[in-house]
DNA sequence: CTGAAATGCCAAAGCGCTTTGAGATTGAAT
DNA sequence: ATTCAATCTCAAAGCGCTTTGGCATTTCAG
């Protein structure tokens, strides 16, 4: 069933039936009723490739999923996000246009998908240090709207981020008020800009509490269980190892604790582990006591969240960037407790 | 830059330049490449609303994300299966739409994406038993593929499934193999197809091998980390505790596995953990030993292989719907040993 | 050298909608 | 009754592409 078919079965004009359906003044009421009525009967909508091309907006937006290096990995947090941005995404009446690239064709991608115009706006995932899409979709003029942010023309963009480096900051604070002094950070990689505001918190907090800062501590490899598995492996029976480990993800939390674990160690007594946590809905760490000690933030409501900022910016457009910076809860879990070192590190003092 | 501007910018028509850019025959090599080159300088893409709508095919295929229930999880498998189905729709050419839909409203929004044309074709995720998707959309004639099936009209829509049965049945044998006779089964939500399966399967080695059903063994749920952490945590103090967990996921083996070292149990010698294994890229149980023994599938490989399913429907609408039936690998892992009850067990025999 | 068959190009129709600009109808005001 | 404004409806023009059918021009066999 199409609009000329439709308006044919009514005995009205095309230009009627539209106007009825969507809603304009000039049709009167009892005109649009029986339209409705007719369009429901046969379950009539409108074609959206015709009403895109009338229209001149897609009503939909676009997120490219780029799949890292050789192993192609894909995070999960990736899922939650979109669950959250789709949400909204659905209310508003827009379609999400979600593309697969690897990141040699990143740039290409990006670049077809502003010529075809086939999304009305972008949400760009994981910015990297001097990210080229940012400068890219700007001089292209396509909407967009970043999840986390990178240092440079900031103020230019929507952009929505957690205060990475603050949350870091108290969560090795909160290690060092316990005891620890050797505290080991599994971030994320190093590409990635939060890392760094990680990292950056995390150093200031050591610095300014006058905790020595060892490099052969931090790590950077994309958050997989493994990876914490690996590290805390191998940590753990090393010279002078880590009582603490701060990690960027619950994934990496989980493989550390594996870790701790099988070395018959106890956690939360001999070895703590504090992590970041996306609030990932597969992954709870909630509770009454959740298993790990954690700063939150839920990356579920940054989907949504940033969702409605895009599409405010599409459907405004001369209105100014947006800028939102959540900070993390601080959650105490069960997976932190004082250093078993306390007695002896406070005699050194 | 549009189709217009770029003909009259190089003295052609609209005609002789669109087939130029499509590789039709009719146009001469050299002014085929002259074109091209035009097209190259100016980054012309052509506008996919206006050849969408030119060519009643809208290269794009739809993903309903139902987000289930009053907490709305998000399974981390769907961020694997996506990102290797969107992989195949990169090279292909087409473009995935990704919708998420409270499950309140799923048939609706199914009608919907019908009656818009908004894509040539739709996977259909976690197919229940007897789910109304699959009569509405052969019904209103929408290409589809489904990642499972479901009992009735299997032979009548392309489907690409993991022999569940078959894999649970086999996972189950090997525990009884290992001495177990108290073997607890955390499946998915019994809503979804698959769990049914999977229980058969579990049934099936219980009875041929003579091993007692126990109906409070088995439990359907959500596959969080959190639900094995609970579960095993109850089953473990219980009396007649079950000596072995027989998992849908990864993540659930992660929770049991947390619940059996809280409890002070050695993971492979006091209790077994067998788990299903999707092949998540954050979540590899792989390594000289892996963590876990598993019943391995890639859910990434399920993605690729049914979109290629699907395009080749879409683009051979007369040909027989296909069926793939994936086995899955049983891979041993450190989760699994003998259980320490055999000797006594094997006395009453 | 001629006629038929390729070859290379074009004008125009059509995809299904929205929207413009104008015409017809109604009701109130003069 | 006449006029004017307000209300309702319509025909037609796009949106930017693909594709049909046709017209020159070239190529080649006879």
């Amino acid at each position: 069933m199409n609009l000329k078919e439709l308006s044919t079965k009514l005995g009205l004009s095309q230009t009627t039936v539209s106007r009825a359906l969507n809603g304009y003044p000039e049709v009167r009421e009892e005109t649009r009723l029986k339209v409705q009525q007719m369009a429901d009967k046969y379950n009539y909508r409108p074609s959206s490739q015709a009403r895109r091309l009338a229209m001149g907006r897609t009503m939909s937006i676009g997120h490219v999923l780029t799949v890292s290096g050789a192993n192609e990995m894909v995070n999960p947090v990736f899922a939650d996000f979109i669950a959250g941005a789709g949400e909204v995404y659905s209310k508003s009446g827009y379609d999400m246009v979600l593309s697969v690239v690897n990141d040699a064709e990143e740039e290409t991608h990006y670049r077809e998908i502003a010529a075809k115009k086939s999304v009305d706006g972008i949400i760009v995932h994981g910015p990297r240090s001097m990210d080229p899409r940012i400068d890219l979709l700007r001089s292209v003029g396509l909407p967009f709207a970043v999840h986390g942010r990178t240092p440079g023309s900031e103020a230019d963009y929507t952009w929505l981020d957690v205060n990475n480096k603050r949350a870091f900051q108290r969560a090795t604070d909160f290690l060092i008020d316990l005891g620890h002094h050797r505290i080991a950070l599994l971030n994320g990689l190093s590409s990635l800009n939060f890392a760094l505001r990680r990292r950056q918190g995390y150093i200031d907090a050591l610095t300014s509490r006058g905790v020595e800062y060892d490099d052969s501590l931090v790590f950077f490899e994309e958050m997989t269980e493994h990876y914490g598995y690996r590290i805390a492996s191998e940590q753990l029976v090393a010279e002078n190892a880590p009582t603490a480990f701060l990690t960027s993800s619950i994934l990496v939390a989980m493989g550390v604790r594996r870790a701790v674990q099988e070395l018959g160690l106890v956690l939360g007594k001999d070895v703590s582990i504090l992590t970041h946590d996306d609030d990932l809905s597969y992954m709870q760490n909630t509770g009454e006591v959740p298993m790990f000690t954690a700063t939150r933030s839920s990356v579920r409501d940054a989907g949504r969240k940033l969702a409605e900022l895009l599409i405010h910016n599409i459907e405004n457009p001369s209105d100014v960037p947006s800028h939102v910076l959540w900070e993390a809860q601080l959650v105490v879990g069960a997976s932190t407790g004082p250093t078993p070192l306390r007695a002896a590190q406070t005699d050194y003092a």
